[in-house]
DNA sequence: TGTACATCAGTGAACGCGCGTTCACTGATGTAC
DNA sequence: TGTACATCAGTGAACGCGCGTTCACTGATGTAC
């Protein structure tokens, strides 16, 4: 019934193995492998993509056996889920430290959306990952924690009135107003990764890639309508 | 060398078996198979994802023993590949198809942008597998030419001169409003395909679904530019 | 019009692979007394 | 402080599965003569 995700109360400060290292190789308790395990399936995941990351290959990365990875996450979704937990909760990071604490609300947001997209450029897999849910359980408390919470980070950003961010009640507009402004950065962002910008690029001048059109864009939202 | 899919030079007209079909109730040649297996194809991919998408799964859809399909693909990329180019073809054409004759240059991108997203949420299985470039291979002649041309139906539709359409040249800012306008439009599709609005629905008024989302943004920019 | 032959499309058995999962086990740790 | 025991984490063999791919084959079609 209770699931084996456990979430941290693994051997309190205890560095593995209290014996003496020399004496033993590699101890037969790993001491933090979920730990290890999460750092194996994201090195697997920014190499080979989703389609590599499987409990057996996590396994193999973290140099333990096989069936180990299932005492910590039950299953690959449990896996994957975890995963895409720990990046929600960096991308969070990354996002709401972006702006400088006496950035105006223009600029705030500006700050956001550049931060998700440098987000998304510098862990693809991660981020692929995070917004794939299929292959998710959104169900999972730590997931769906910290997706609620990148929720609350941009809905905060866009709203521009401090206030709100904690607003029960959103009205259409407003709701259009986040809606617009995440699809934006989202989008880039997805396209960006699969290199659908390559095509428009060619057309530019030589060495215009990917972040001079990010740069563009954000300018032309600070002075221009149409 | 050559590969093995070739286009259209299938039997030119005549129905398969033209022996009486009560005598042999499944022919020994298809005679259409190509076709049958992307349409196969492309009934798994609504049903299980691009995850149940495989080979033999095509084979098995479509009635007919599991190596019959290299004949056509080659290998599992290709079919991928073929069917993306397919979908490409119809985005292509719903894409063109949807502003009316007479409409203004502002109606008429909103027309395209709304026949995107209606496109991705119709048929979101193929609007995935078109924008995962990860398992296609975009030097394949028949996708290469459906993702151009519908690059260049939307930047056509952005640039709002008819003119322009071929231009072999684009500024920076003529660049960045093409990307912001088809970023606005393709995050609102992944994001509204990985069910990401659903938190936020919750906090509008009962029975606000994404497609009242969607005509609130697109009346957002018809009289307004902040 | 008929015959021989090359080409092609589809079959079905077989292969090796990596996967998730189960299972009895063993080494190590924590806890009760 | 020491001993017994329950619990837990990790091992390694084994299982069945679906997959892509190869292979010799066979049925059907098109073409040359």
């Amino acid at each position: 019934m209770t699931e084996p995700t456990q979430t941290t109360r693994r051997r309190p400060g205890r560095p593995p193995g209290k014996r003496p290292a020399a004496e033993r190789e590699t101890p037969y308790h790993h001491g933090s492998l979920r730990v290890a395990l999460l750092e194996a399936a994201e090195r697997i995941l920014e190499k080979d993509g989703i389609q590599g990351l499987t409990l057996r290959a996590a396994a193999r990365e973290a140099g333990v056996s096989h069936a180990a990875p299932m005492n910590h996450f039950g299953d690959l979704t449990g896996l994957l889920s975890d995963l895409a937990a720990v990046g929600f909760e960096r991308f969070n990071a990354a996002l709401t430290s972006a702006p400088s604490p006496d950035a105006t609300p223009e600029e705030r947001m500006s700050a956001i959306g550049r931060a998700y997209i440098v987000f998304a450029r510098s862990h693809p897999g991660l981020f692929l990952l995070m917004f794939r849910g299929e292959r998710l359980d959104l169900n999972r408390p730590a997931l769906h924690q910290a997706v609620r919470a990148a929720f609350e980070v941009l809905s905060g950003a866009v709203g521009q009135r401090r206030e709100e961010d904690i607003a029960p009640v959103l009205t259409l507009p407003q709701a259009a107003q986040i809606a617009a402004s995440w699809s934006l950065v989202h989008g880039f962002a997805m396209l960006s990764l699969d290199g659908r910008f390559k095509p428009m690029l060619a057309k530019l001048p030589p060495g215009t890639d990917e972040n001079a059109l990010m740069a563009a864009i954000f300018a032309g939202f600070g002075h221009q309508g149409g």
